[in-house]
DNA sequence: CGGATCTCAGATCAACTGAGATAA
DNA sequence: CTTATCTCAGTTCATCTGAGATCC
């Protein structure tokens, strides 16, 4: 009999396993495969606030915020006040953050096709959803209930300036 | 599009709002989602190696040491030398190991059903099959040769003689 | 000898708690 | 005043590395 507790395993199995092969993949370049979670995030455009991160990261504030000073540190990300709500950080990647996003990237190829295939192409949206209900299955956060500070779209200008 | 990057955000998702439910549900009892993980496995009848907990928990020996070290010290399991491999330990549940395993395992049934709901029953055994996959994909480690040795079956009788 | 299993020390990262500053 | 966002200090758990003991 397949009960929820083997569900739960083989979610476990499968993450762990996961986690593991990013993080061997990324550590010659002194990334962990958490980092390059945020990382990702936010190379895909827009600078977020350090809360839409820890949404989209399924993060905590706390847990977030130690690894953005880590690679603020390594010069791979900016923090400043945001303009017009004083309360809340936006977060950017530098220039060096976003050639190493690209390198690591291109790096990890390999391993999105290995994970393509292991789903197997025909069933990848399926899998997702039922992935999401996973996620929605639990006790729902409250999320917060103004719309438009998530991204910080002026200070992404300015960031392209510094092209 | 959906490529390989999207499932492992939603298999990041899905995991971590899985495990954050599972240690809110566990933590009045004070276990934590992962030692629950050997709990269960070590529930399952026989007493197991630390090697073998090792594999089927996904995780890594020093780390399922020092986890087995904590449950020892709250008198949940016992370590004893393997009778006919001195370099090994067997593990196995105290009685109040085992009773403990009882109640949580009764208090996570509305858990694994929410699971269950998530997925849903005619495709279960496929969603498994799936999270098998990505384990599976990932670099292979080197398995033990020999096979009799990850259930210790003479400590797993001396432990019904403590009944 | 080589390889397997476990132990131990130490480091690091990640997750969380709780308290507080600041601003909306 | 209340709520949201972030900061900071401190704790715990989990993971990993590397070295070593012991045994097969």
């Amino acid at each position: 009999m397949v009960g929820g507790h083997d569900i739960a395993m083989a979610l476990r199995a499968a993450y762990w396993a996961m986690h593991r092969e990013a993080d061997t993949l990324l550590q010659a370049y002194g990334v962990t495969a958490n980092q390059f979670v945020l990382i990702s995030l936010l190379a895909e455009g827009e600078a977020l606030t350090q809360q839409e991160l820890v949404r989209r990261a399924s993060s905590d504030a706390n847990t977030v915020r130690a690894m953005l000073v880590r690679l603020e540190r390594g010069g791979l990300v900016l923090r400043r006040r945001h303009q017009t709500d004083g309360r809340a950080r936006c977060v950017m990647l530098t220039d060096k953050g976003r050639k190493t996003h690209a390198v690591l990237w291109a790096k990890s190829q390999a391993f999105h096709e290995r994970l393509l295939v292991a789903i197997g192409q025909d069933s990848i949206r399926i899998f997702i959803q039922q992935l999401r209900s996973v996620e929605n299955m639990t006790t729902p956060k409250s999320a917060p209930r103004h719309g438009g500070k998530a991204a910080c779209r002026q200070l992404s200008i300015a960031q392209s300036n510094t092209f």
